[in-house]
Formats: C-alpha cells, structure tokens, sequence
DNA sequence: TCATTAGTTCAACACAATTTGAAATATAGT
DNA sequence: ACTATATTTCAAATTGTGTTGAACTAATGA
C-alpha cells in the first residue's frame, strides 16, 4: 500500500456514515449486505446518500460489490483492510514498537494466543 | 477511543501534508522537531500552512508541542496512534482476524519474534 | 529599547465534500 | 407489456477544507 491508497482510504473512513458502513460490512464477513439493508440498519437515511458513500467506499478500494437480483451486495475487502492496518504500524515499527503494543495485545486475545510485550 | 475520536484522527490523517508530518514525527520520536524544520523538511512550504496543519494535529490528539526558547516543538504522541490501531483491529477482530494477518506479520519481524498465522 | 527570528492568527478566496429529491436504470414477477 | 422493487445518477444547494499573504505575538540578543 503505497501513500495515496492510504491518504484515500483514511479519506473514505474519516466520514461518519462511511466508518459505520465498514464496521457493519467487517463484522458481516463476506456475505455482504444489500445496500438498502445498509440504508435500513442505518437509520433509515435516503438511498441515493447511501448511493453515494458506498461509491467512494468502493473507489477506495476498502469495499466491493456484486448484482445479486434486484440488489446490489456490497461487502469489505480484507486484505485491503489489512494493509491499511499494516500502514499505520510500519513506521512506528521503525523504531518505535510501542505504537503497537495494544494491537498486539488485541490479537493475544483475540487468537487466545499470549503475545510477548513489546520492548 | 470512541467512534468520534477516531473519525477525528482519520480526518487528520488523510490529508498529505499531514500524513506526512505524523510518519516524521513519530520516526524521530519523543523529541520531536520544531515547526519551521518541519516546514523546512516538507519541502520549505508556507509557514502559516505547515501552522495550519500542525494545529489540525494537535486538535485530533495525535500530536502534541511544547515551547521552547522562540521555537515551537511538536511530536507524537505515541499512546494515541496505538488507540488508532486498535480501532481499526477491534471490529475485524470480533470475528475475522484475517484483517490483522498483516499487521501481525509485520510486528513479528521488527521485533524479531515470531507469531503464529492467523487461523 | 530595537531588531531579528520563530510561529501564529486572520480574512479572503478557491475548491472539494455532502446532502437532497427527482429522474433514470435494472431486475423480477404478473 | 406492465408494475413494483432496488439502486444509481444527476443537478442544485450547502457546508467544510486548504491555501495565501499580511498582520500579529513571543522570545532572544545587541
């Protein structure tokens, strides 16, 4: 992941509805979701706003989308969620594991596996 | 960190400039850098703009300055871009750590030691 | 005190992002 | 073909962000 694909997508989460959006979609796992069931589990808010956030959030490169019938399912991309994280830990890693530490302890017990801490 | 806070820091750091002075401040560490060698480093902008962005920074948390002698020195602050990271593990973590595989992979090299892969 | 250096604040402008509702498109069922 | 459902596209209005240079404030040293 290089600068711009960050810059654009911190850009595309740094929007309320847009943040809410990823969360739903990370959480529902690759099943995906229509985006009226987005609309709907929003609050209830127009469809074209809803339209237009899922579109920036796939320009982004953080969400996709396929046909399903009348719907469209729109779901996360893991692995650019990922690099996304990885980013934002790379440069601490270069000097400065501390930014890490409660990542890692976060993923201790997530896997249930205890992670050593961070010098 | 709460939802606001963290729409707040992803807002500062999807601006180039600003991204680019969080990766400076937080490679150079807990001393920091003064705001015209920042400018200066950035390619010589405008004062009133690298001013304008810092203060951006300094608003989301992310960074902090102290005065010293005529010079202003800002820095990161380490425990807030830790809270980033975890935000944006917590929700892949209820469920699908595949999100932090790289992440993980990456802590494990700089810190030299290994971590089981994610299931 | 005066001049110099370091940064900030302000107002004005330009540009980008967000929201809305109405109109358009695509699919499915009758 | 017609109707209903699901979603997108568009134009218009609004709001928010970033840039600039000039004026301002704070600290230092002669």
């Amino acid at each position: 992941m290089d600068e711009n694909q960050a810059l654009t997508a911190f850009a595309a989460i740094s929007n309320q509805t847009r943040l809410r959006i990823v969360r739903m979609l990370v959480i529902i796992g690759a099943g995906g979701r229509s985006a009226g069931a987005i609309a709907e589990a929003l609050g209830g808010a127009p469809a074209s706003r809803i339209s237009f956030h899922l579109n920036q959030l796939e320009e982004s490169g953080l969400v996709e989308s396929r046909r399903e019938g009348r719907s469209i399912i729109y779901s996360a991309i893991f692995p650019a969620l990922s690099d996304l994280v990885a980013f934002l830990m790379r440069d601490c890693c270069e000097g400065h594991c501390a930014v890490c530490d409660k990542a890692i302890a976060l993923f201790a017990k997530c896997t249930g596996r205890p992670t050593d801490p961070v010098d």
